[in-house]
DNA sequence: CGTGCCAGGTGCCAT
DNA sequence: ATGGCACTTGGCACG
C-alpha cells in the first residue's frame, strides 16, 4: 500500500504515528519559521499535537500542540503535512522529501504522573510549621491570597505583635523580580487597608542574587534563606501524623 | 541479537533511537517524579538528550537535557534505563517492561533554523523607525541598555525636547509586571543621573491588561499600541534597501 | 475567555 | 558560573 495511504489510515484511526523523514518545515502564526532539508523525528499524537525533533537539543524545533488539524496532501512524490489551528491562524507545513522510517499504533497509557518537590510544597512546609521554616510564630491568615489587580500573595500571617506579614516564596533563586512582585502585594494591602496596618513582607528562597538583596534593603522588606532539603524533612514529619491529625 | 545489545550498540555508535514501549518512570533531582505502567514514545538522541512522551499533550511528561549518560541495565528481562546527569545529581530511571518497537539510525540534519516575527524584531522596527512606530521623532541612544542591578532597558531614545525616553518593548500582552519592569528602569536612571535630568517612559505592546493601564496611570509611564503586522511592514521597507544603507 | 504565575521551565547572551 | 530576560513559552487555577 502507498506510504501516503497508510498515513491517512493511520490518522483516521487516531493513532499517535511516528515518522522519521528527510523534511523541510514552514511556520506561520504567532511568529515564522523556516528550516531547510534535513532528518528528523515527526510525532503526530492521538490527541493533534504535532511535535517535530531534531537530532540534537531537548526542545522541539518546530510543532503545534493539541487540538491541530493534520492534512496530507500528495504534491507529486513530495508528502505535504498541513497541520492547522484555525483558531488563531497558525500553520505548519512539513514537506517530507524522503521517509526513513514509519510507525503508527494506538498507545494505552492511563497512568497518573506524580510530582512532588515543588513551589507549592515549599510554601505547605511554611504554612504547616512557620516557626520551623521562617524562626517565628505566625499565625494564617489565608494562602493564594487574591488582591485584585495587584495578584496574589503566596502567604499572609499574622505575628506575634498583630502585624500582617506577607510572604512571597520562590523555590530557587529569588532575584529583583520577586522583591518587586512581593512590593507591589503590599502597597496594595496598605492601600486598601488605610495606614493604621501595619505590615511586614517576607521574601522567602533558598537563594538571592546580589540585587535582589539591595532592592530588598532599599524597600525595607525582609528575606529568610531556607532550604529545600529541611522543608521536606518538615512536611514529612507533619504528613506523617495520622490523618485525623492533618485532616 | 538480544534487544538489549541492540540497544546498547546504537547508543555506542551515537545513534538516534526511538523506543516504544510499555515503561515505568522515576525522576529525581531538582523535583522528583514517578509515572506508572504505560506506553511511550521514548527518544534518546545523538547528544545524550532524552525525552518521552505520553500519547497525548505538547510537553514530553519527562526528560534529560542533552549532555546526560545514558546506561542499561538487564534486571531479570526488565531493561533499565538510567540516565544521568552527574553535575547537578539528576536521574531519570525507565524501567521497560514490553518493547513495542525499536528504531535507530544516524540522522544528518546540518540545516539552520530561522525565525523572525518574535520582541526582537519588534524592537529593531521601532529602532529603525521611531516615528512611524511610536508617532514621534526620536533620536537612539542605546539599546539592551545595562543599568545595572536593575537589568536591562530595551531602548533608550532621546526626544525633541531632550528628555530620555526610556522603551519596554513586549511582543504579546503587557502586564502589570512589564509595568514595574519600566519603572525600575526610571528609578534606576533617576537616580543615577540626578533630577536634573528629565525621564519619559513607554511600554510598548500589542495589547495590554486592564491593571497594567491601571498601574502605568499611577506610575505616570506611558504607553503605546502597536501591531505587530505594521512593524513587520516597516521592517521590510528598511531591509529592502540596499545593504550599503543599512549595514 | 482573560489575568496571574509557576515551571525539574529552556535557551540566549551578557558580565 | 551568575544574572537578567524572552519564549510560537506551556500549563494550571481562578474569577
Amino acid at each position: 500500500m502507498a506510504m501516503i495511504e497508510k498515513l491517512r489510515q493511520a490518522l483516521y484511526r487516531k493513532e499517535t504515528v511516528i515518522l522519521i523523514a528527510k523534511c523541510s518545515i514552514f511556520y506561520e502564526g504567532r511568529a515564522s519559521s523556516k528550516l531547510s532539508e534535513g532528518e528528523r523525528i515527526i510525532i503526530i499524537k492521538e490527541d493533534g499535537a504535532v511535535i517535530v525533533h531534531r537530532p540534537f537539543g531537548y526542545e522541539p524545533v518546530n510543532y503545534q500542540p493539541p487540538g491541530s488539524i493534520v492534512t496530507i496532501e500528495d504534491d507529486r512524490g513530495i508528502i505535504k503535512l498541513n497541520i492547522l489551528r484555525p483558531r488563531i491562524h497558525e500553520k505548519m507545513v512539513i514537506e517530507i522529501k524522503e521517509l526513513k522510517h514509519f510507525y503508527s499504533s494506538r498507545l494505552e497509557d492511563q497512568a497518573e504522573f506524580q510530582m512532588w518537590g515543588d513551589e507549592e510544597d515549599l510554601k505547605q512546609a511554611i504554612i504547616l510549621d512557620p516557626a520551623g521554616m521562617l524562626g517565628e510564630e505566625l499565625q494564617l491568615v489565608g494562602s493564594e491570597f487574591s488582591l485584585g489587580s495587584a495578584g496574589y500573595a503566596d502567604i499572609v500571617f499574622r505575628d506575634i505583635n498583630g502585624n500582617l506579614v506577607v510572604v512571597e516564596v520562590k523555590k530557587k533563586t529569588a532575584d529583583v523580580s520577586a522583591v518587586y512582585q512581593l512590593k507591589r502585594y503590599v502597597d496594595k494591602i496598605r492601600k486598601e487597608g488605610g495606614s493604621n496596618v501595619s505590615i511586614r513582607a517576607i521574601l522567602v528562597a533558598p537563594r538571592f542574587t546580589q540585587s535582589a538583596l539591595v532592592a530588598l534593603k532599599r524597600e525595607g522588606l525582609e528575606y529568610r534563606e531556607v532550604s529545600l532539603q529541611h522543608a521536606r524533612k518538615i512536611l514529612k514529619q507533619k504528613r506523617s501524623l495520622p490523618s485525623f491529625f492533618t485532616s
